[in-house]
RNA sequence: GGGGGAAUUCCCGAGCGGCCAAAGGGGGCAGACUGUAAAUCUGUUGUCACUGACUUCGGUGGUCCGAAUCCACCUUCCCCCA
């Protein structure tokens, strides 16, 4: 099976342009491809992860990738799939969120002479003068023909500035001047990126008369149709300190049945037959299938011996019987109080709940459980011995931390 | 440029002088049931020194014994006309 063969049976394509033409150009290695990253944040999330995978892929198979970092395009803001306006984000938060994002895609892929190349389109988009660019490539674009674009309609209600409508001509332009100058001949992107990247090769066609390829990946969503890779407190993060692989780990150990496979196809690097495999799989050995996941997931991002960690710890923690290394979180001695201290406050040191507040309503609910012990009285105290020994606090079923004096 | 409307707690959205920490829904969290799933049911959802106190209703001032509610100015957004 060739690389094109792969994903589409992986369920990563979602549109193309041309498709016997990609298909040529990808499994014969003859294609120097893009993705662009917006640094809108200073880490790579799920959503990143996936077009770096495919980047790898597709390496793998021969082909050039070129990572471009939107560090210009970044200063307009991309209003796809948006409903509200992005808020502008300063030029040292952008430089930083580029220095952030550079340095992760440094552990997925190579770069270097003929194997990867990362750019940053502030290079060429900063120094732009602005009459000429209208003259040299606002001729090309036809503003009837942006507005029908899907990524503007659901805009047109609830409005659309003029800084974001040029978001579109902008990316056109980068791909235009990485074809120029690289000999970039295909756009990869999330399928939400459609109507940009045919801004792209619309532009190449009329400045150079030449064709050039775009072909988006699926958007990863659940089985509600919602965006994977979010939780109520943000997005899953590729950066450890942001989202920690135990965490990282359970974020995958417990998705949807419905989507296991899904995204074991399109996430993983497993084999499809292996995957085809699971899929016969029911009911709760799915759950074995969410462990593979799981697994594999946090074993691309954080590396295996990460990835061992947190599937210990969490076999300690859900199963009976076995040590892992459950999350520590410390105390220092100066917090106790009359050499002690009380769940509430622990709760909140340990990070496991925001507030006391929050932390009262846990104890209230019978949602605390020291060391298999649940805790019924909100002012129950443990003194340092027990705390310098270390105790286990559970809140809810999924939050674990073990805390410790000292 | 002219005219009209809006800004409420995580989100949507009621409230229009005291009974408002603010209805309802969504989401979140916890409990029951389970398979660390889904569905369902129950509770909960500003903070703290929690039968009480404190800080919130775009911002700043003001009126009043008392303001999310009234007034002035400012900021932002939406709609209509040009």
């Amino acid at each position: 099976m060739q690389i094109y063969e792969e994903l589409q049976a992986r369920g990563l394509i979602a549109q193309v342009t041309d498709e016997p033409l990609i298909r040529d150009l990808i499994n014969n290695g003859k294609a120097t491809f893009y993705i662009g990253f917006d640094p809108t944040a200073d880490s790579l999330h799920v959503g990143h992860f996936m077009a770096l995978c495919l980047m790898k892929r597709l390496q793998m198979a021969g082909n050039k990738p070129i990572a471009l970092i939107g560090g210009g395009t970044a200063m307009i803001g991309d209003p796809s799939g948006r409903t509200d306006m992005r808020s502008m984000m300063t030029k040292e938060t952008i430089a930083h969120n580029c220095a952030c994002f550079k340095t992760q895609m440094e552990r997925f892929i190579e770069f270097g002479e003929d194997k990867a190349l990362m750019v940053n389109n502030a290079d060429w988009l900063l120094d732009l003068n602005y009459i000429e660019m209208l003259r040299d490539v606002g001729a090309c674009f036809s503003v009837n023909n942006m507005l029908r674009a899907e990524c503007y309609k659901q805009r047109m209600e609830k409005g659309l500035s003029f800084l974001e409508f040029n978001y579109m001509i902008m990316q056109s332009y980068d791909f235009y001047v990485l074809y120029q100058k690289y000999g970039c001949n295909l756009q990869f992107g999330g399928d939400d990126q459609w109507s940009n990247m045919l801004g792209g090769t619309e532009l190449i066609r009329r400045k150079l008369g030449k064709d050039a390829s775009a072909m988006t990946i699926t958007l990863l969503l659940n089985s509600e149709g919602k965006k994977m890779g979010k939780t109520q407190s943000g997005a899953v993060w590729l950066d450890p300190n942001k989202t920690s692989p135990y965490d990282f780990y359970q974020y995958w150990r417990n998705v949807g049945d419905a989507d296991v496979l899904k995204c074991l196809r399109m996430l993983t690097f497993l084999p499809l037959e292996q995957i085809d495999e699971m899929d016969k799989w029911e009911g709760s050995q799915l759950n074995r299938a969410k462990e593979i996941l799981a697994f594999e997931l946090t074993k691309l991002v954080h590396g295996e011996e990460e990835a061992q960690k947190a599937e210990a710890s969490a076999k300690a923690l859900f199963s009976a019987g076995g040590a892992g290394e459950i999350p520590t979180a410390s105390i220092a001695e100066s917090d106790l109080i009359d050499g002690g201290m009380d769940i509430l406050t622990i709760l909140v040191k340990a990070g496991l709940v925001p507030s006391k507040s929050e932390a009262r309503r846990a104890v209230e609910q019978g949602g605390v459980t020291v060391e298999g012990e649940k805790v019924t009285d909100i002012k129950t105290v443990y003194t340092a011995e027990a705390l310098t020994a270390g105790i286990l606090v559970k809140r809810g079923k999924k939050s674990f931390k073990k805390v410790v004096l000292g």
